[in-house]
DNA sequence: TCAGGACATTGACTTTTGTCAGCTATGATG
DNA sequence: CATCATAGCTGACAAAAGTCAATGTCCTGA
């Protein structure tokens, strides 16, 4: 098609549109034409490249890493941890991030589950002081001994307490010595109407845990080295509130599982606003895993992991969003 | 206070309406604020660089005459600014396809001089937003007061600042009392160090500025009309970063010129895109001078002054290409 | 603690843009 | 020379985007 009178017809609009951001009425008016002439030729331009327009990838890697990271998964929303050079440790920064955005998630009112591990805790540890009254911050698993500062009762009154909100612990143990006993506890009142409650939560926070000889749960003395290798042989990802589940995310029907006295995982994707937050890039196996298991609807990630991530989900063709992008 | 947390929005919502299309109503429901914040958060994302939208300036190259004067000066390559009806005022127009033009020529991690006039402050001052992160911006000549509104290293400034550049000033005076303080200025380590880098630059924008009485030069009070109508009957033709240059656009030795803190005109020549824009017709000599003396590799002109070079270059049998064009 | 200011956000309203059926000019064809 | 096809253009209406005064929120400093 060589009718170059045309285009230039169309460069003309081009530029005098978006170059001097005159109006379409402006611009049909100075080339004497139809507005909705200018309309199409200004459709044109842009399909022809004409005009393009791109939002900024170097000055923004993260933000677009972000976004890119949301389109392919799924996740409502995802923050990257910056790993400036010569910035700051991003595994000492990733709490502190957590804490801000955890605190921009809270409505008034909501109520609010908190998991446990060492994530949460450092998360727990750098929450601003607010003014959050009316909010109620539940404890969604049992309780154990602690390798760090905090058990999760105390995790959980910490945050209430910084953020002025109300605090309900679950006292019970995370893990009892019998299925029949956990059981039995499951049905006292107390506790069932507490973990009943969860699935009211507007927002939820937790990591996921390793399952790795040095992970949360054998650390505490939850499971012995020996019971999470086995469980790791039959298929065991990753942690989520306590409780073990495999590859694909889904509960797994073991002794521990049975014995543990934690938010039901039904529960926990029944709350809207999912924060899972996760330091070490060690953990992205687990992370994968809760991914999939749909435990996540906010993220916190690094930027490698979130490369890792996005890499894994388009090549296993799991990317919501194959078709174009800029 | 998250990081940028207000930039995070910003570019989540310019994200969503242009990578994704989405209308604002859209993003406003998604991101659970008014469809008005949206409005406003993508004002701001095209006017702090996160989305830019550039037009194509074939408009301006793709022109029988520019290619004319390509071929008879051997100049790489030649943007006209029409004066037809239908386009906008020439003179206020150029500034506009030279910022466009110049921001095309502009590779990652380029070094680019920019000089000093009226002109080239007109083009810092319509130069669009740009992600170029990794761009440096050096000022080709010393500072001296203004007439109008930047100063070199303000207008050096403002051009790295709209592309996220990253500005080096030049902090000497562009003309000094003495001749034998010039030189020990130019001995200074800072300052000849920052010199000797300019002929390492890939890309120069400067204008050409005449020898009246109302030149730059005189207007700025670094040479009385006195003075510089002595230099003009001389021999002095027009004046390129400062310098006085003859006819030929040889660099003058006079008084002045060894005063002068600024670039090197063969340091200039160096450079591989040598961006010459003149708005002015009056400036037609001192522009032969500084087509003659090779200081202009790409010329941004209007129609009119394009025709006058062209006789000019055919009557003075300079023309390359005096046989055959296809 | 509270008044006051700065700034973000919103709903309601206005302006601008997108769309499409139908009109017009052109030119190719029988 | 009439007819048809085609592409381009337009008017009128619907949809979307822009704007602004009013309101809400947060912060500062007395």
């Amino acid at each position: 098609m060589p009718i170059r009178s045309n285009d230039q017809i169309i460069h003309k609009a081009a530029w005098l549109y978006y170059t001097h951001g005159m109006r379409q009425d402006e611009v049909a008016q100075r080339l004497e034409i139809s507005r909705a002439s200018i309309a199409m030729y200004l459709r044109r331009a842009r399909e022809m490249g004409i005009v393009t327009i791109t939002t900024s990838n170097e000055l923004f890697s993260d933000d677009v890493l972000a976004r890119e990271l949301e389109d392919a998964t799924g996740l409502t929303s995802v923050w990257i941890v910056p790993e400036d050079r010569q910035a700051m440790d991003p595994a000492a920064e990733m709490p502190v991030v957590a804490a801000s955005v955890f605190l921009e998630l809270i409505n008034k009112g909501d109520r609010i589950g908190v998991a446990w591990g060492r994530t949460v805790y450092h998360i727990a540890d750098v929450m601003p002081f607010a003014d959050l009254r009316g909010v109620t911050v539940v404890q969604l698993c049992g309780n154990l001994g602690a390798p760090y500062s905090y058990r999760p009762d105390q995790c959980t009154t910490e945050i209430a307490r910084r953020l002025n909100a109300e605090g309900i612990n679950l006292y019970a143990p995370l893990v009892l010595s019998s299925e029949r006993l956990a059981e039995e506890l499951r049905s006292e009142p107390v506790i069932r109407e507490q973990l009943a409650t969860i699935s009211d939560c507007q927002l939820a926070l937790y990591s996921v845990g390793g399952i790795e000889d040095d992970s949360h749960l054998v650390k505490c003395g939850a499971l012995s080295a020996a019971e999470m290798h086995a469980m790791g042989s039959k298929g065991a990802a990753g942690v989520i509130a306590g409780q073990l589940i495999d590859r694909d995310g889904q509960w797994m029907d073991c002794g521990h599982n049975r014995r543990c006295m934690s938010a039901d995982l039904g529960s926990i994707r029944a709350i809207k606003k999912r924060m899972l937050v996760v330091q070490e890039d060690s953990k992205f196996e687990p992370l994968v895993a809760a991914l999939k298991g749909g435990f996540a609807s906010h993220l916190i990630v690094t930027a490698s992991m979130a490369r890792r991530i996005l890499d894994r989900w388009r090549t296993e063709g799991l990317d919501r969003n194959s078709s174009g992008k800029t």
